[in-house]
RNA sequence: GGGCGGUUAGCUCAGUCGGUAGAGCGUCUGCUUUACACGCAGGAUGUCGGCGGUUCGAGUCCGUCACCGCCCA
């Protein structure tokens, strides 16, 4: 016997491992073979992570449409892994070894680091994956990737090697942001714009030959180090005489030419700005536009660098103003502003401090106030790569759904910069460029191969004398001896979006032709956030499309964040994280991923209510009970019954409404529609089959054996495996229990391999119209005697039917009576005095209640139907009686109107005479 | 500054051909009805943010304003 409560805790775990065991997630089963493949790549977690809700959000949706697209036969892979997340990960073992008080990264060494940083992996990379599987995720395991894993990493140096040749991978000096906490460079998405308090400083520049001051406005004054002139708009009326003029940089003394240049905007601060071009994006355009000198001033921690700064020192005398500055040399950025501007100040060079709100750019890891600065770095010609992306979803090859997000990808990838892919960290794929002696740069995919160009090279330049050039090439030590002491490897590694946008092809075996690739790639979905659409979703269909020359993805299915309370994105870094695994502890996992998809309503985020979650978990156990009523009737699936040829009426409108349900959720589904058809299923499970048919049903179960109960029986457990199969995508644990538990003999197979519903053609006009019927005239019946309090068994009587009608109410006289506590059903010519009317689909009824009913109750209920069937006709006369309305409405729409007020006004007239009768009554 | 989304019942949210507003939770009333009190039956609750427009008809389309949030600069 079925216990009365299901009990997620214990079932769960037992659950996931009879899948495992079974093999049901592994993709190309066997049996399988000839079905159409169907596959999804997992957004692959940090190595670092653990689960939050976005992962739940995420693996529930992604989930759902395996377990669907595997029950309808597909060869499903969800391919999963995790991502290496190197500057996350990096600092996640660097904080472990300073809380450890070991030795730091920089200490240890690159590869003992390294090491580190793997053992690191070993030991706690797998939680992540472990809570996936908690929440019911059907991944291929045994397919399991990591983007550092050797094939992969294969794939990257490929990728990186090819477009390097291609001209689309190149090394450039430009700024960057620049963490100084971290110590590299970062790219552009991964930086954020933060709305902050400061001032505005107006400090006075000595004009040269004057006793004059230009004024220049600055956020920053510690950069003036760092100026090499003063803009001003050349239409300025107050200040475009000073144009060609010189400035000399006050705590320097540094001469620097007055420019114009229709950046510094006149309405502005001062209308003046300083130029520095080593450290401020727009100061670098303008730089190169007037051919001025870069001067940086600071080093990778952003502590001012001076003392023999070759660029700082040109062309300044030496003067005690400037020895007090160099003796700021290793100061941090916001020691040395203080000190600036108390200097500043006591040369009466402060103008005036005025206080602003700015944007201050922050590194999304770190924190840290970023800088602009001046590095070597290896760039992604992203804007060529885009084109084709652009076009791939401009052609419908790729399609967001919903499909707003269109517009952000075309927004962006349309003003796309270059992508910025190294990292000066030690965590990563280091990035497969080797330097030559004279800098020359080997870009290749082995030591061994750069070995070769390095060698061509260097004998092509006659440095290398051709003789040794072969004996060094034909000898392995040899050249490990060359590459040892002639080239030098690159340090810094890529980027980790790089490796992941790579991740639908190379997972399946790319760059090699595997029997994966052809099979699974292009993969059929995508499901992700919207907070990584440029991250990822965009880089894959650039990097997708330049390797395999497809789309890696038909459809890009981009769901809502879940936030915090206060709207804001959950992130580690702020601590506002909930934990979903606490949820699934208390209501078990199915509860939390129904939760999930019935409020994965599109476009609109969530906001998680733990009442929620405590619903649907009632709904689990209303299920189980549904279950177990099944058993205790002895209703079990009955091999090769065929619902089409049910003869009980009750058991054809439940085949009716199950055929309905599956067709609504298959449809939902297939649309990404994922709360409709949680809701769908829900309303099914829960308002028709349990609260109609197995109320109904009863009198069958316990009445006489015979043919009517053994269909009875049969429809019932049939009915029931449907809901399993429905729900199975949306709950996996309980269903696939109750699916082991219902059977009377081992089934065929476990749930997470069956069947999926596909029930065209029952369906049964007739016997939907006679249950609706029965169920409208119960629920009337309800109604009314809750409404005037009356608990006692009453009669019913019919009030002068028609033949059909009456028959129609002795075929279910058994079912009202038992359902709605009428003690007998019988057929009346007139109305008695006294009794309650009641009219369902125009039929009327009557409920003898005199010297029971509370008359005045009985009048208040009339009296609100009259008024109700009032403004009903009041509105539809108000309708019908504009010309317009009935001349322009389509003339279905009038005739249902009109319909519409035939029945409400026999509504009204039958309602006048229960009142009138009513009167007679007193 | 540019763009996007939101504003619907006390709360959290559905409502994708314009045709008399829905769910869950909460609340109120009544129930030891032989699966389930994590239950059953019944009830109440909305100028669909404001204003204007299109239309025979607007929560739904257009304009505008307000507030909230996000993205980009």
């Amino acid at each position: 016997m079925i216990e009365n409560r299901y009990q997620p805790a214990a079932v769960e775990g037992r659950i996931y491992t009879e899948w495992e065991q079974a093999g049901a997630f592994r993709a190309g089963r066997p049996e399988r073979a000839a079905a159409q493949p169907y596959c999804i790549v997992i957004p692959p977690p940090n190595v670092t992570g653990s689960l939050h809700m976005g992962h739940a959000l995420n693996v529930t949706l992604q989930d759902i449409l395996c377990r669907f697209e595997r029950m309808r036969g597909r060869d499903v892979l969800w391919q999963p892994g995790t991502d290496h997340a190197g500057i996350a990960t990096q600092a996640v073992v660097e904080r472990q070894l300073l809380e450890r008080q070991q030795p730091g990264s920089r200490k240890m060494g690159r590869d003992a680091f390294i090491r580190r940083v793997w053992e690191w992996k070993a030991e706690s990379g797998g939680t992540i994956i472990n809570q996936l599987k908690r929440l019911g995720a059907s991944c291929d395991w045994s397919r399991e990737r990591f983007t550092m894993d050797d094939g992969l990493s294969r794939a990257v140096l490929k990728v990186f090697v090819g477009l390097h040749r291609a001209g689309l991978i190149y090394k450039d000096k430009r700024l960057v942001n620049w963490d100084p906490t971290l110590e590299t460079a970062i790219s552009d998405l991964e930086v954020q714009q933060v709305e902050t308090r400061g001032n505005l400083w107006h400090i006075k520049y000595p004009i040269e030959g004057s006793d004059g001051f230009i004024v220049v406005a600055t956020t920053r004054p510690e950069t003036m180090l760092g100026d090499v002139a003063v803009a001003v708009h050349p239409h300025n009326e107050r200040l475009k005489h000073l144009i060609g003029k010189t400035a000399v940089l006050p705590l320097v003394g540094r001469r620097i030419p007055i420019i114009g240049d229709d950046y510094a905007d006149p309405e502005k601060g001062s209308g003046a700005v300083k130029i520095t071009p080593a450290h401020d994006f727009n100061d670098f355009e303008v730089g190169r536009r007037h051919g001025l000198p870069l001067i940086n001033i600071f080093d990778e921690t952003a502590a001012l660098e001076l003392t023999d700064n070759d660029d700082f020192l040109a062309g300044v005398p030496a003067s005690a103003e400037l020895d007090a500055t160099l003796s700021l040399h290793g100061f941090d950025r916001f020691t040395a502003r203080k000190t600036m501007v108390e200097r500043l100040e006591a040369a009466g060079l402060i103008d005036k401090i005025e206080p602003t709100q700015h944007v201050v750019p922050h590194g999304d890891r770190s924190g840290a106030v970023l800088e602009p600065f001046l590095t070597d770095q290896w760039y992604v010609d992203a804007k060529t790569l885009a084109q084709p992306a652009i076009e791939a979803v401009r052609e419908g090859k790729t399609a967001f759904v919903p499909s707003q997000w269109e517009a952000t990808f075309f927004n962006w990838m349309e003003n796309i910069q270059p992508w910025c892919i190294s990292r000066q960290i030690w965590w990563g794929h280091q990035i497969p460029a080797w330097y030559g002696p004279d800098g020359k740069i080997f870009v290749a995919e082995t030591e061994d191969d750069a070995v070769a160009d390095a060698l061509a090279h260097y004998v092509d330049i006659e440095e290398v004398t051709p003789e040794d050039g072969h004996d060094i090439a034909a000898d392995p030590a040899r050249r490990a001896r060359f590459a040892n002491e002639y080239l030098h490897r690159d340090e810094d590694v890529l980027d980790t979006w790089f490796s992941s946008a790579l991740w639908p092809f190379s997972t399946l075996g790319w760059p090699d032709q595997t029997p994966e690739l052809k099979r699974y790639y292009p993969t059929s979905a995508l499901v992700t956030g919207f907070d990584i659409i440029f991250f990822w979703v965009a880089r894959m269909m650039m990097m997708g499309l330049y390797c395999t020359g497809k789309v890696p993805f038909p459809v890009v299915y981009i769901h809502a964040l879940v936030r915090d309370a206060t709207g804001a994105k959950m992130s580690k870094s702020k601590g506002n994280v909930i934990d979903p695994l606490e949820l699934v502890d208390k209501y078990g996992a199915d509860a939390l991923r129904f939760t999930l998809a019935a409020m994965a309503a599109q476009g609109r985020d969530i906001k998680l209510s733990e009442q929620r979650v405590e619903g649907y978990r009632n709904f689990a156990t209303k299920l189980w009970n549904a279950a177990r009523f099944a058993e205790i009737n002895g209703c079990a699936t009955v091999e090769g019954f065929d619902p089409r040829q049910a003869k009980e009426t009750l058991n054809r409108w439940i085949a009716h409404e199950t055929a309905k349900t599956a067709a609504e959720v298959t449809e939902a589904i297939e649309a990404y529609k994922f709360n409709d058809a949680a809701s769908a299923v829900y309303r099914f499970v829960w308002n028709i089959y349990c609260d109609w048919y197995l109320e109904l049903v009863k009198p069958i179960l316990t009445g006489p054996d015979g043919e009517a109960m053994s269909e009875t029986r049969a429809m019932v457990a049939w009915a029931r495996d449907q809901i399993l199969k429905l729900l199975h995508p949306f709950m996996p644990f309980v269903t696939e229990e109750l699916w082991a538990v219902t059977a009377l003999s081992k089934r065929d197979s476990l749930l997470a391999l069956g069947k999926w519903p596909s029930l065209e053609g029952i369906g049964d006009a007739k016997a939907e119209a006679e249950i609706g019927w029965v169920i409208d005239l119960i629920a009337a019946i309800r109604s009314a005697r809750a409404e005037m309090n009356v608990n006692v068994p009453l009669p019913l009587l019919m009030v002068h039917v028609g033949d059909h009608v009456w028959d129609r109410a002795q075929r279910w006289s058994e079912f009202i009576m038992r359902m709605a506590r009428i003690s007998e059903v019988t057929r009346s010519p007139i109305f008695p005095r006294g009794a309650v009317q009641l009219v369902v689909r125009g039929e009327v009824v009557a409920l003898p209640l005199a010297g029971i009913v509370d008359l005045a109750a009985e009048r208040a209920r009339l009296a609100k139907e009259m008024a109700k069937a009032d403004a009903d006709i009041a509105r539809i006369d108000a309708k019908l009686g504009n010309p317009n309305f009935v001349a322009r409405a389509p003339q279905d729409v009038v005739e249902e109107e009109k319909e519409k007020r035939e029945e409400a006004l026999a509504r009204k007239a039958r309602i006048a005479e229960a009142l009138e009768r009513l009167k007679g009554a007193e």
